[in-house]
DNA sequence: ATAGGCATTGTAAACGTTTACGCAAAGTGA
DNA sequence: TCACTTTGCGTAAACGTTTACAATGCCTAT
């Protein structure tokens, strides 16, 4: 049998609660020399505290759950490893709970496994949540928060970049340097897709350029293969890729077609993980700190001050050209 | 508050032990009716059950611990999906613990936290494991297994390629094309690096071929671009890439020193991630099945059948030339 | 000597479930 | 009709902690 408290208590001659009192390091209540004792035969003893004892008392776990979608993408990890490092600093741990692929089901799963648990948090990373899943997190009285994605109002929390300015932004550098003929590929009609599209075409209005059809996908590098072949058709001089992913499928397809890139065709991506440095020629792109999405995404979840958006920047490689 | 079966209890007029029964679905012990009418009650009052005080009277959650290393490997998603899947199947939840990168305290602390947890079975993917580590995990009395790595021991469960095959299969099907001159590069020396070492040198001694030294690494891009200039001082045809991210940093910098790949030099990748896609060229790669290997080491980890070793493939792509 | 305060410890209830055991009512076979 | 089985349900204990409250002994100030 694995020991309790209980054990502690028979070995060293205190009650349980003195046990817990030190094992839970409530200082000021204990003397030196009991607590002494008490960890030397919790150690000898191999005591493991039961985490489902602590939580049904403590009516919490500290723990925050990271719900995350199953698409390949290359930068959850750093979304990751920003949640793990800020969530230790605050003393929680962190669980994730994979949901499929815009899976509903899933979703939905994954949100009813956190609530049983009793989190402290439920952090929502890359997923578009469905009528249903904001109202059974709403009625939850956990705090969440979704992470990477912008739900356009206020009063759920969310982190992300501002994917408006993040497009407007990448148009108009395109547009500096010479571009007026340039398209945005391989993005859907989602909350994200829907913000980049905005700021794409407010970037083009802006500069009373004509904007030619937005061509959907859904930001893989499949999409950016197969859609080379319809930029070519609008005979554009660059191209805004909707992610690293469709960027890379896009430089694929252009070497298979003889494109040259960025001489014939200037691409702009959206994402800069290292994707963006494995291509060749590397590709130039509207970089994220994803890293930082994920640290203020616990702050906010934790009611800890915290920004909605996280500052993006353009990093300059080698795929977009000057025209003139 | 959160409802309890107490509150649906009182409001149908049974006891919680029926409600408990309905709920967790024994079926045969009560009738359709009541049944019917908890149901609906639970339902109305958005009951949830409390998993920690399941957990406590049960003594084991059905969860599997994923304890994953944080290096931006671009295979762990697949591993994720695969064990995913299966638990799925077998009906446990999974929780993904993240461990540093080769930190050992953080590795310690993620074994523990699983044993808190009372998780039905512990995955280590990718986690090289310390002395202390192994100590904990077999005082637990909780079954573990390595994913993606074999300790060399029959007596620790563990699902992996087999690395030493894998590596000796790479060496093979280079010397098969013409290549004598074969360096392997950017690996280091743990299991899984030394199990592909003594592969190679088999392959070559096999074949009476003289082995250049072999380029350490840590599996990473930024390996792979500064080792290429090693690489040339060998003055090999061939190198085998310890990951596809060390191919990729190879192929970056052949790019930018003006090496033609493969007509200079020919690249072996091992992993088979969508990496090999992205380059140009793509990369020929020994594929592994990340997705069996993590849904096998579910198997394992609960006790059903499962392969120790499954099964890699070589992908043939446009990055490795014959030579006469 | 006395009262009050503090440091240390113990007692016991509570958290929300599962389940062994028992019991009543209803059904079954002779 | 009787004995027996089955069905459906309730009672209560148990899981391993935390913590409010009470108790004890000792110290200090009067």
């Amino acid at each position: 049998m694995k020991p309790t408290i209980k054990d502690i208590a028979a070995e060293s001659g205190v009650s349980i609660a003195t046990v817990s009192r030190v094992l839970a390091n409530k200082t000021g209540s204990y003397s030196e020399k009991t607590a002494a004792k008490i960890l030397k035969i919790a150690k000898e003893l191999g005591y493991r505290k039961n985490s489902a004892a602590v939580d049904l008392v403590k009516k919490r776990s500290n723990v925050i759950a990271l719900i995350i979608n199953a698409t390949p993408t290359n930068f959850s990890t750093q979304i990751i490893d920003g949640i793990q490092q800020r969530a230790g600093e605050l003393g929680q741990g962190v669980i994730i709970l994979y949901a499929g692929d815009r899976d509903n089901t899933l979703q939905h799963q994954a949100i009813i496994t956190a609530l049983e648990r009793s989190v402290s948090g439920i952090l929502l990373a890359a997923i578009e949540p469905d009528a249903e899943d904001l109202t059974l997190l709403k009625a939850s009285r956990i705090p969440f928060c979704f992470v990477s994605l912008y739900l356009g109002t206020a009063d759920i929390l969310a982190v992300s970049s501002d994917n408006r300015d993040l497009a407007y932004q990448a148009t108009q550098y395109l547009i500096d340097r010479g571009h007026s003929r340039i398209s945005l590929v391989g993005i859907d009609n989602y909350h994200t897709g829907s913000q980049r599209q905005a700021g794409y075409r407010d970037a083009m209005a802006a500069n009373r350029l004509a904007t030619p059809a937005i061509l959907p996908g859904d930001y893989s590098f499949a999409a950016g293969e197969r859609l080379l072949q319809q930029v070519q058709a609008q005979h554009v001089t660059a191209v805004i890729a909707a992610s690293d992913m469709v960027a890379a499928g896009l430089l694929t397809a252009a070497h298979q077609r003889g494109v040259r890139v960025p001489e014939d065709l200037s691409i702009m991506s959206i994402d800069g993980t290292i994707i963006c440095q494995i291509t060749t020629p590397a590709l130039t792109s509207m970089t994220q700190d994803f890293y930082r999405i994920g640290s203020q995404s616990v702050n906010k979840v934790m009611g800890q001050p915290a920004e909605d958006f996280v500052p993006v920047e353009i990093t300059e490689r080698a795929s977009v050209a000057r025209v003139h």
